[in-house]
DNA sequence: TGTTTAGATGAAGGAAGCTTCAGTTTCGGA
DNA sequence: TCCGAAACTGAAGCTTCCTTCATCTAAACA
């Protein structure tokens, strides 16, 4: 990996024709098995393009450098973790905390769990210093739903929600991210989705005021 | 980074004279400086050198390549706070389950948040493949510590005792990274030591029976 | 059908930095 | 004091891979 001193997303040519947009699509898509197969450390810029069916010119058309395509590829992903996340939130408005609380880790833990290698694969990219920043502004984005989710029902807790809510991610993002990286079988996961729904509860529930 | 075929630690030169055994400490403390200062992508091993106060031929006299000597510094960091972890779970058994929840969360919590800078830079590091085999081997050693520290307790537990532990630390670890890594200010971090204790004594306490 | 624009190609330039090794200096014991 | 071993040096070889750009092909449109 290279360093970066200029910003990572200049900007490039967008996709105009329907072809272009598979392309891109492709490239993404490519990083993401070549980042699976062989890490982030053996990962060229060629290599993607070979795996995506196209040559390196096209890649750079359309990524400036390659912590740039790094960081699509990351930010597509957390983006659809985010989202899952936050729907969730929106649909369970004014619900008990911990039905609340039980559906968000369970959309959460289904959408990092479903793909273990890939879950895994991008922990690498994001802990990078361009990676870091859109890690932080997406778990950002999450903490403000999941707060908003918590202000909504009608329990009230006595802490503030953002710390709440805070607490919250980091415990469900700490166990998910164990679970990964200790390579736990997929057999056990349903148990410690459990736990995990018990362990966020049973805190949530200490602050509410009977 | 390069890629890694081969064993990462092929055995190199032990020191022997006082003289060399200096020099093995500067270059893993000089790779932490650098490492904060400038991240991983931009440490070289010429800069860690010089940084040290040596020449580069040196460092490869005791490090056989780059990956390695990142190796040595996390291992040498992160064996400080598994220490510091199993000494506190050795130093609160039998004693009730709460107080020694407390007491490990906070040598946890204290070794991790003394030096933000560098726990923060080395996760860059431990996301390697090769980091996280290190990572992985001090955390089962810590979980098993935390899982005879539960089993001493008079208190007892209605789930297995490894589970449990494994909860527990990964709660732990999933606060203090969020915090490292959304850069909460010192200010903070009191306040939010004491939520996770408050998280972990709850957690542990719906496991409790009455 | 001819022209213009978008998209694709991939060999080659070039920078970066890891690692070596032949030579030099320092240390410790006899 | 002298000698062998340990420690240190740093210029340069070498590899790897990112990125460019001159050129070619395909698509859209009049």
């Amino acid at each position: 990996m290279p360093a970066l001193k200029a910003p990572i997303e200049k900007p490039r040519k967008q996709p105009v024709q329907a072809r272009s947009t598979a392309t891109v699509e492709a490239i993404l898509e490519a990083t993401l098995q070549v980042l699976v197969a062989i890490g982030k450390e053996r990962l060229t810029t060629t290599r993607v393009a070979h795996r995506a069916g196209v040559s390196v010119g096209t890649l750079y058309q359309y990524f400036p450098n390659k912590p740039s395509l790094l960081q699509a590829t990351l930010r597509r992903h957390l983006t659809a973790v985010s989202d899952a996340v936050e729907a969730t939130c929106a649909a369970h408005r004014g619900q008990p905390l911990c039905d609340m609380i039980a559906a968000i880790a369970d959309a959460f833990f289904r959408a990092k769990m479903t793909h273990p290698a890939i879950s895994l694969a991008l922990y690498s990219v994001s802990s990078d210093v361009d990676g870091l920043r859109i890690v932080e502004d997406l778990r950002i984005r999450n903490t403000q739903a999941l707060s908003e989710a918590l202000a909504s029902s009608p329990e009230k807790l006595n802490i503030p929600l953002d710390l709440a809510a805070f607490m919250l991610q980091a415990a469900m993002t700490g166990v998910s991210r164990r679970l990964l990286e200790a390579k736990v079988p997929t057999q056990d996961h349903e148990a410690l989705r459990t736990e995990l729904i018990t362990l966020l509860c049973a805190y949530i529930q200490t602050h509410t005021n009977a």
